[in-house]
RNA sequence: GCGCGCGUAGCUCAGCGGAAGAGCACUACCUUGACAUGGUAGGGGUCACAGGUUCGAUCCCUGUCGCGCGCACCA
C-alpha cells in the first residue's frame, strides 16, 4: 500500500543509502565496461564551504545529466571532491586560533599550523559532501578527491617541474595586486572594484632652476592624484609627446617635493591630454599604468640615474611607509602617510585644488582591505603561450559553449590574458617546488632529494638549500582536476577512459578561473581539450531578483528549502526555471508549487494502484487493444522523445515542462480520469489491459522524471512493483512504434467534445445534466459517441447522448472538430444571450477566413511560400469556412425559436 | 570606452519567419469515490519604439529609448 501523503524527510536518506548501498553511482561497474563513457568533473566547491543555491543550481543540472546519461546505459562517472582554498581555508584557521584564544599561526610555525589546518579539514571539511547528497547528487564518492590528496599533489608538482623546465613558468618582479593585510599576492581575479567618493588633489611640481611662485604657473607644472602618498616614489612626470603646452619642458627637471629629489619632465603616449592637467606623475612601482610607462623608459639615462632606476618601493608588506621616504613618514600607515603629505604640500604652498571624485578603489575579496599594486618576486605562467591551443580549441569547436554567446567572452578574456601570478605567500596549499643555493641559484625539481642532487653537481660539493617558501594558487591545482583526479600522473587507464570529460557545468561568474585555465592546461598535459561541451548557467536571485547576498540577508537556504518541501521540490523549481542567458529568481511559492507536483504525481500513483493497477511482466504497449491504451502509448512516447530530445541539448527547462505537462495534463487530467469506468467496470480484457497500460505508463513516467526528481521516483518504483533494478540502474526508454493518429483523432475529439461541453455550461452557469444531440453526425463520429458515452455522460455532466439529422430547436450548438454536438436548453437559456454568442463566433470565422483570404489571394504568397504552407493555409480556410456554415445553421435555427 | 544580454498577460519567463504560450497571481463555480498540496471554467497582450528585408516579422537587419551584466579606464 502507498502511503497517503509522500513525506520527502522520512524517505530521502533512506533512498539515497539504498543508492549507494547497491554502488548505483559508481564508475567502471563491471555490467558496464562495454558501455560508452561519460564524465562530469565537479567543478569543485571550497572546501571550506557550505552548499548555497548557487550549488544547488550547479549540481542539480549536473546530477540530471549523469542519472539520464546512466539510465541511458552509459558508464557514468561524476566526479566529485573539494579544492582547499588557501587563503579562505587558512583564514578560517587562523581565526579559529583565535577564537580559542591558541598560538597564532607565525607563533605556532608552519608545520604545526598545516598540522591544525588537515586536522580542521578532517573535522569540518566534509559538509557540503553530505549537503550534496541531502540534494540528490550522483557523485561517485568512492572516489572523492582533494587537490591536497597525495596523488593530486603529485599531479601538480609534475606540471610545475615541466612547466618551468618547458620556460613557461619562471620567477620575475612585477607588480602585483598586493593584500596588506593578508600579506600575500593575490589574483587580479580576486579583486573587487568598489566604488567610493574620493578626492583628486592637484598638486604643483616646481620646476628645477627657476624660483617657485605659486602666482606664476610658468614656475611649476601641476599633476593630479588620488593617492597622495604614492608621489614619494615619482620617478617622473609624464606628459603627452603631441600636447603643445608643454613639449618645451620635455627634458627638463622638477623638484620632487618632500622627497627633494629632481625628477624629469618624459614624453609618453600614457598621459591623456584631455584629462586633467595633462601631466602625469609616474610612481612606477606603485601604479600599473605607470609600471608600463617605465617599462618603456627604463633604459633612458635620468631613470637610470634614479634610485633603483626609478622603481622606488614606498611601503613595508603591511602598506605602511618604508625607510626610502624621509624620516618623518617613516612607519606610517598609508592614511595617515597621506595626511601629513597634503597638509605638507599645502603648507608649502604647492596645493592647487582638490576635486570629489567617485572612484573604483580596488579591494581584495576575502579581507576587504584595499590592495596595493606592490612590487615582488613572484612566481608566473606564461598564459599567453598556454593560451593559444585553449582559443583555437573552442575556434574549431572541439569544445562548444552553451550557450554559444559566451565564446566572445571567453575569446576576450584569452586573447588579453596577462601572466599568470602563481605564487602566494601563504602556507596552506602546494608548496613551490623550487629550493635556492646560497647565491640564489634556483633549482626546481620534484624532490629535494633530486634538487639537492643538482646543486650539488652545479656547485661541485654539498651545498645547503633552502626552499621557496610560497605556495601556489590553488587555481594552479584546480586546473589540473580534469585530469588530476582520475589518477594522472600514477595510472592513464581511467584518464583514457573518460577524458576528455563530456561536459563541464558551471557559472558564467567563473570561466576565467576555471574554464579557461582547465583548458590551458587540458590541452598543454593531455593534448587534448578537458570537455566537449561547457554548459554556462547563470545566477540563482531571491523572488524580487535581488542577488541573495548574507549582508542583504535575503539568502535562501537550500537545506532549509528541501527540509520543507523536499529535494525534489527544490531540483524541479531550479530546472524548470533555468534558462541560458537569464538570472533564475527563486520563491518559495514556486518551491511550493513544484510540491505540489510531487504530491500529484503521488496520489496519481495511488490511484493507480487502488485499481489493481500493477506492472504486468511482459506487457508490450504495442498490444494494447482500447483506443485510450492506445492513445496512451502514444501520448507517452511523444512526451519521452520530447523529453530525450531536450535534455541531450541541454534543455533543462523544456524536459521539465514537457515532463509537467505530461504527468499532469495529459496523464492525471484524461488518461486517470477516461480511464476510470474502464478501470472500476466489469472486469474483462479491456479492465485487465487498461490495469497494465496505466501501470506502464506510470513506470515510463518514473524513468522520465527520474534525473529530475530522483528521490520520489525511486520510492515509487519501489512501492509499485517487484523491481530487479532500481530505477537510478535502470534503462531509459526508447519508445518506437506507439505513434497512433487515430487512437489521438478518437481521443482528442472526446476531450475537445467534454471541453466545449464544460465550457458552455458554465458560460451558461449551468450546472445540472443536459441532453446532448449529434447533429448529422458522421457514422464514424456517431462511433466514437456510443463508445464513449459513458465517460461523456461522467465527464462533462451530460444527461443522454443521441444523433439526430438536425440540431433540435432552440438548442445551443458547438463545433468539435468539424462535427456539432447540439446541447437542446430551450427554455433554460437565454435566446438573445445564445445569438450574441453565435454572433460573435460568426465574426470570430469570418477573420479567420479573410485573414486566409488575403494571403491566398496574394499572387506572390501563392507564387514563393513553400508548397506545405500554402496547403496549410488552404486547410485552415477549409475548417473556417465549414465552421462558418455550421454556426450559422445554428444561428437561423434559433430564429424559430 | 569595449563586449554580452534583456524589454512578450498583473508577476516570472518560454517561443524566435507562417493564426500569441506556460506557471503563478486574479475571478466564478465545485467537499464528483487519487489528490482542496485538488477540480472546472474565465478575464487579461497594437510581443518597448521607429524604420528596413520578406509573399508574410514577436521572431531577421538597422537605429532609438529603457534595464541588467562582464571587462577595461578613472592623473
Amino acid at each position: 500500500m502507498i502511503d497517503k501523503n509522500y513525506q520527502p524527510s522520512d524517505v530521502e536518506g533512506r533512498i539515497y543509502q539504498a543508492w549507494e548501498q547497491a554502488g548505483a553511482f559508481k564508475a567502471n561497474r563491471p555490467d558496464r565496461a562495454g558501455a560508452e563513457a561519460y564524465s562530469i568533473v565537479i567543478p569543485p566547491p571550497n572546501v571550506t564551504g557550505s552548499l548555497h543555491m548557487g550549488h544547488a543550481l550547479n549540481n542539480t543540472l549536473q546530477d540530471v545529466l549523469a542519472r539520464f546519461e546512466r539510465m541511458r546505459g552509459k558508464d557514468v562517472l561524476w566526479q566529485p571532491g573539494t579544492d582547499h582554498a588557501g587563503i579562505a581555508t587558512q583564514m578560517v584557521v587562523e581565526r579559529q586560533l583565535m577564537e580559542r584564544q591558541l598560538p597564532s599561526r607565525r607563533e605556532m610555525g608552519r608545520e604545526a599550523f598545516l598540522k591544525r589546518v588537515w586536522e580542521w579539514k578532517a573535522e569540518s571539511g566534509g559538509t557540503i559532501v553530505n549537503q550534496l547528497k541531502r540534494l540528490g547528487a550522483s557523485c561517485d564518492w568512492s572516489r572523492e578527491r582533494f587537490t591536497m590528496d597525495e596523488g593530486l599533489s603529485q599531479a601538480v608538482l609534475k606540471v610545475f617541474v615541466q612547466l618551468y623546465k618547458e620556460g613557461l613558468i619562471y620567477k620575475d618582479k612585477r607588480l602585483v595586486n598586493w593584500d596588506p593585510k593578508l600579506l600575500t599576492a593575490i589574483s587580479d581575479l580576486e579583486v573587487v572594484q568598489v566604488e567610493a567618493k574620493g578626492q583628486m588633489w592637484h598638486f604643483r611640481y616646481p620646476l628645477d632652476g627657476v624660483t617657485f611662485n605659486p602666482e606664476d604657473p610658468s614656475t611649476y607644472i601641476t599633476i593630479a592624484t588620488t593617492r597622495p602618498e604614492t608621489m614619494l616614489g615619482d620617478g617622473a612626470v609624464a606628459v603627452h609627446p603631441d600636447d603643445e603646452r608643454y613639449k618645451a619642458l620635455v627634458g627638463k627637471l622638477v623638484r620632487l617635493p618632500l622627497a627633494e629629489r629632481l625628477i624629469p619632465i618624459i614624453a609618453d603616449e600614457y598621459p591623456d591630454p584631455e584629462k586633467g592637467s595633462g601631466a602625469v606623475k609616474i610612481t612606477a612601482a606603485h601604479d600599473f599604468n605607470d609600471f608600463d610607462v617605465w617599462t618603456r623608459h627604463r633604459d633612458k639615462d635620468y631613470f637610470k640615474k634614479q634610485i633603483n632606476g626609478g622603481l622606488i618601493n614606498l611601503f613595508t608588506p603591511e602598506a605602511k611607509m618604508n625607510d626610502s621616504v624621509p624620516p618623518q613618514y617613516r612607519g606610517l600607515d598609508r592614511y595617515e602617510a597621506r595626511k601629513r603629505i597634503i597638509a605638507d604640500l599645502e603648507a608649502l604652498g604647492l596645493l592647487d585644488k582638490i576635486e570629489t571624485v567617485t572612484n573604483a578603489v580596488p579591494h581584495g575579496d576575502r579581507s576587504n582591505v584595499v590592495v596595493e599594486p606592490y612590487l615582488t618576486d613572484q612566481w608566473y605562467v606564461n598564459a599567453a603561450e598556454l593560451a593559444k591551443p585553449a582559443i583555437s580549441a573552442v575556434r574549431d569547436g572541439k569544445t562548444k559553449f552553451v550557450p554559444k554567446n559566451w565564446e566572445t567572452t571567453y575569446f576576450n578574456w584569452m586573447e588579453n590574458i596577462q601572466p599568470w601570478c602563481i605564487s602566494r605567500q601563504l602556507w596552506w596549499g602546494h608548496q613551490i617546488p623550487a629550493w635556492y643555493g646560497p647565491d640564489g641559484k634556483v633549482f626546481v625539481a620534484l624532490s629535494e632529494t633530486e634538487a639537492q642532487a643538482e646543486a650539488d653537481k652545479h656547485y661541485g660539493k654539498a651545498t645547503a638549500l633552502k626552499r621557496d617558501e610560497d605556495v601556489l594558487d590553488t587555481w594552479f591545482s584546480s586546473a589540473l582536476w580534469p585530469f588530476s583526479t582520475l589518477g594522472w600522473p600514477e595510472d592513464a587507464k581511467d584518464v583514457k577512459r573518460f577524458y576528455p570529460t563530456s561536459v563541464l557545468v558551471t557559472g558564467f561568474d567563473i570561466i576565467f578561473f576555471w574554464v579557461a585555465r582547465m583548458m590551458m592546461m587540458g590541452l598543454h598535459f593531455q593534448k587534448e581539450v578537458p570537455f566537449h561541451d561547457v554548459y554556462i548557467h547563470r545566477l540563482v536571485r531571491d523572488a524580487s531578483g535581488a542577488k541573495m547576498s548574507k549582508s542583504k540577508g535575503n539568502v535562501v537556504d537550500p537545506l532549509g528549502v528541501i527540509d520543507e518541501f523536499g529535494a525534489d521540490a527544490l531540483r524541479f523549481t531550479l530546472a524548470r526555471n533555468v534558462a541560458p542567458g537569464h538570472d533564475i529568481r527563486l520563491g518559495p511559492q514556486d518551491v511550493e508549487n513544484n510540491r505540489n507536483f510531487a504530491t500529484k504525481l503521488w496520489n496519481a500513483a495511488r490511484f493507480v494502484e487502488f485499481n489493481g493497477a500493477r506492472r504486468v511482466e511482459g506487457f508490450d504497449p504495442k498490444s494494447a487493444k482500447e483506443t485510450l491504451n492506445r492513445w496512451i502509448a502514444h501520448e507517452t512516447q511523444k512526451a519521452a522523445a520530447e523529453i530525450t530530445a531536450a535534455i541531450e541539448t541541454y534543455g533543462f527547462a523544456e524536459a521539465a515542462a514537457a515532463a509537467y505537462r505530461f504527468v499532469w495534463n495529459v496523464y492525471c487530467d484524461w488518461y486517470v480520469e477516461l480511464s476510470k469506468p474502464l478501470l472500476t467496470g466489469p472486469d474483462g480484457a479491456a479492465k485487465d489491459e487498461t490495469r497494465a497500460m496505466a501501470a506502464w505508463a506510470l513506470d515510463e513516467i518514473l524513468k522520465l522524471l527520474h534525473p529530475f526528481m530522483p528521490f520520489i521516483t525511486e520510492e515509487l518504483w519501489a512501492v509499485t512493483g517487484e523491481r530487479t533494478a532500481l530505477l537510478a540502474l535502470s534503462p531509459w526508454s526508447k519508445l518506437e512504434g506507439l505513434a497512433d493518429d487515430k487512437a489521438e483523432a478518437e481521443i482528442g475529439w472526446v476531450i475537445e467534445l467534454i471541453t466545449a461541453i464544460r465550457s458552455i455550461k458554465a458560460e451558461m452557469n449551468i450546472t445540472a445534466p443536459v441532453p446532448l444531440v449529434l447533429a448529422g453526425a458522421s457514422a464514424e463520429t456517431q462511433g466514437r459517441a456510443e463508445r464513449w458515452g459513458d465517460f461523456i455522460k461522467r465527464l462533462a455532466r451530460v444527461s443522454e447522448i443521441s444523433s439526430a439529422t438536425a440540431a433540435p430547436k432552440g438548442s445551443v450548438q458547438l463545433v468539435v472538430r468539424g462535427e456539432v454536438a447540439a446541447l437542446p436548453l430551450i427554455g433554460i437559456i437565454d435566446l438573445d444571450a445564445e445569438r450574441a454568442r453565435l454572433a460573435k463566433e460568426i465574426a470570430k470565422a469570418e477573420s479567420d477566413i479573410a485573414r486566409v483570404d488575403a494571403k491566398l489571394g496574394n499572387a506572390n504568397f501563392v507564387a514563393r511560400a513553400p508548397e506545405e504552407v500554402v496547403e496549410e493555409e488552404k486547410a485552415k480556410r477549409d475548417e473556417a469556412s465549414g465552421r462558418k456554415v455550421k454556426i450559422a445553421q445554428a444561428l437561423e435555427s434559433l430564429k424559430g425559436a
